[in-house]
DNA sequence: ACGAGTTAGTAACACGTGTTAGCCAAGGAT
DNA sequence: ATCCTTGGCTAACACGTGTTACTAACTCGT
């Protein structure tokens, strides 16, 4: 099996032909005319010889990599610690195995922001790429609406022209404070999934806030917490606001993965869930309805998600589609659990 | 920003040289005679154009692609639900970025096996590839023994002399086994993290074995059940082993995944941890320890692994090792939380 | 018989790089 | 004066494919 290479001058040799009437007849190019006989020779040959048509030639000459990359921005820790992208990849997986396109999964480092973002597609690796999770500066927005790269962004950006696929987070987050507003609750928490650098924080807080405001509860500022992703952020974010002193009977977490941390600091402040505090997440990861008690929670359409972003992308990079006018909004829905009680 | 691409003809032509000078310089070509103002202007040149050499041209002639493959080879719905994948696509980043190498992340559908594995490698687009949690049949070993493809396995396969990178499974169970019987526990049930196909679950199992018998507590057949990665699947097996109407007080369960279905049906049942039974898992996903009660478990170190399974694999490529012999056991640790409780 | 059209196929270029063999001038040794 | 070395650089080939322009033979209508 140690083989050399099999190259189509192997299979043209074989077949007694040219090298192009082996890529003509392989590629199966339309409005050429080619003999039947001629075909089956080169087929037949081309599987005696096993013969696989080598990728990076055939990038080198049609510019297209036929692989996009997936390119990841957080830290280390934030990635290892992802309850959501075994479902991400998944979805791209599936959709690009559709298309017979690769992936290419890489890690920008936050410090050389600007300029890593190029290498990927100015070496040529990939023909386009999903931004996950983007936090960009102004700077790094500019650069990428203005460069040549077909770029889908999963979560949208502010004040960003570039092409996305999303949930509606403001409305999400209403229909989830919402849903505890209608069970009475007044005094409520609210725990964001991120940083406000990352856009969807800031919208899902705003969602909480409208839905407060329409029904006429008012917010306390100190029972606004933005954590950071992971179990241990919720976890210290909980833990903030229960010293807080400030009174609440139910907390809307915009995070499922925060919201295990969170409930953990309910565990041990001896408070139980739903019979003292009403708990609500957002997302609705695997763990979600295993947890104890099953948690309510927003659910995010993560595969589809995955698999819409993949979609735009190819059609971005076949030119089917205008890059300026391109976002695409998925809907959330409300999971009734357990997590959650109406106040008597 | 529509400019064209920037090839090293370009460089040249601005430096006032050849291609090949360019070349040389940029590489920085050893034992090779280039004046210092030469050098210079070359840079110079390549700066001022933000030259970056074509990764596909580079690979075809170099025949390397510089990047390597993670191959999935389980179910969509398994890979959306792996709670270990970031933790080894983590990993993998960080050493594979350290020596500037991506990573393609590519899926085989169980139908097409043999053949799909070789694709990626034969049509040259990656290096090499690591087999995540593989199951194989006889001639898929062996095809991928004598085949030309550096190959790593991330978990090892029986009757195969495959590079791997794993964990010593017997003992790690044996370990958790152990401690279940120090604690005084005689009757324990076991679930298997997966199918026997897959290798390291007989071996968990067969710890599991060992441990009970060198105390001398017998095995109920009964009480070993085998589960399929997912919660749900630990559900539905906890399930039957309440209904086998088999007596048990305390439950080793192979995989902390599994584990968070286990405990729901546990819960369910109205069983309370640990007061009615004691619960112990394995891997430590980062979701253990936020657990109710905190999840006592194994720790596998999975980044540890990936990061071992890339730098070995990057060896093979190089030529630096020898194929034959090469298998990396890590230690993994009890992590002793509050799922288990002695028997009085 | 002869030009026009069709059929079946090929030679040759392009893609952008790494690398080998070799060229030329200058200087030193014989 | 001739030969050899050496520093500094380049022409030319190779990597394996897709594709365009072209040719040679063959058919056919008049």
């Amino acid at each position: 099996m140690y083989r050399n290479r099999v190259t189509s001058r192997d299979v043209a040799k074989l077949a007694g032909v040219s090298r192009t009437t082996v890529s003509l007849v392989l590629n199966n190019v339309q409005g050429i005319q080619i003999s039947p006989e001629t075909r089956q020779k080169v087929i037949q040959a081309a599987n005696e010889l096993g013969y696989v048509p080598d990728a990076t030639a055939q990038a080198l000459v049609s510019r297209r990599t036929k692989a996009i990359g997936l390119v990841l921005t957080r830290t280390h820790h934030h990635i290892a610690t992802d309850a959501f992208l075994p479902k991400i990849i998944s979805g791209l997986l599936t959709t690009a195995k559709q298309h017979n396109i690769r992936i290419l999964i890489d890690w920008v480092e936050t410090e050389h922001q600007e300029s890593a973002y190029f290498e990927l597609a100015r070496a040529k690796r990939i023909d386009g790429m999903i931004l996950s999770t983007p936090r960009l500066n102004d700077s790094a927005i500019k650069a990428l609406e203005t460069a040549d790269i077909p770029t889908v962004l999963m979560g949208s950006v502010a004040g960003s022209t570039l092409p996305f696929v999303d949930v509606d987070n403001v409305q999400a987050a209403e229909k989830a404070a919402s849903y505890l507003l209608d069970l009475g609750h007044r005094e409520i928490a609210c725990i964001s999934n991120a940083p406000p650098e990352y856009t969807a924080a800031p919208e899902r807080v705003q969602g909480f806030r409208n839905a407060m405001a329409r029904a006429g509860a008012s917010v306390k500022e100190r029972l606004v917490c933005f954590a950071d992703f992971d179990p241990e952020s919720g976890y210290r974010c909980m833990k903030s606001l229960l010293e807080s002193g400030e009174r609440f009977t139910a907390v809307f977490v915009a995070s499922d993965n925060v919201a295990i941390g969170a409930k953990a600091a309910l565990r041990e402040a001896g408070l139980h869930i739903p019979g003292d505090i009403s708990l609500i997440g957002f997302d609705d990861i695997p763990w979600a309805m295993y947890s104890d008690p099953p948690l309510t929670t927003i659910r995010l359409p993560a595969e589809a998600l995955a698999q819409k972003a993949c979609t735009l992308l190819l059609n971005l990079i076949n030119g089917r589609e205008n890059r300026q006018t391109n976002r695409i909004i998925l809907e959330t829905e409300l999971i009734v659990r357990k997590s959650c009680k109406a106040i008597q």
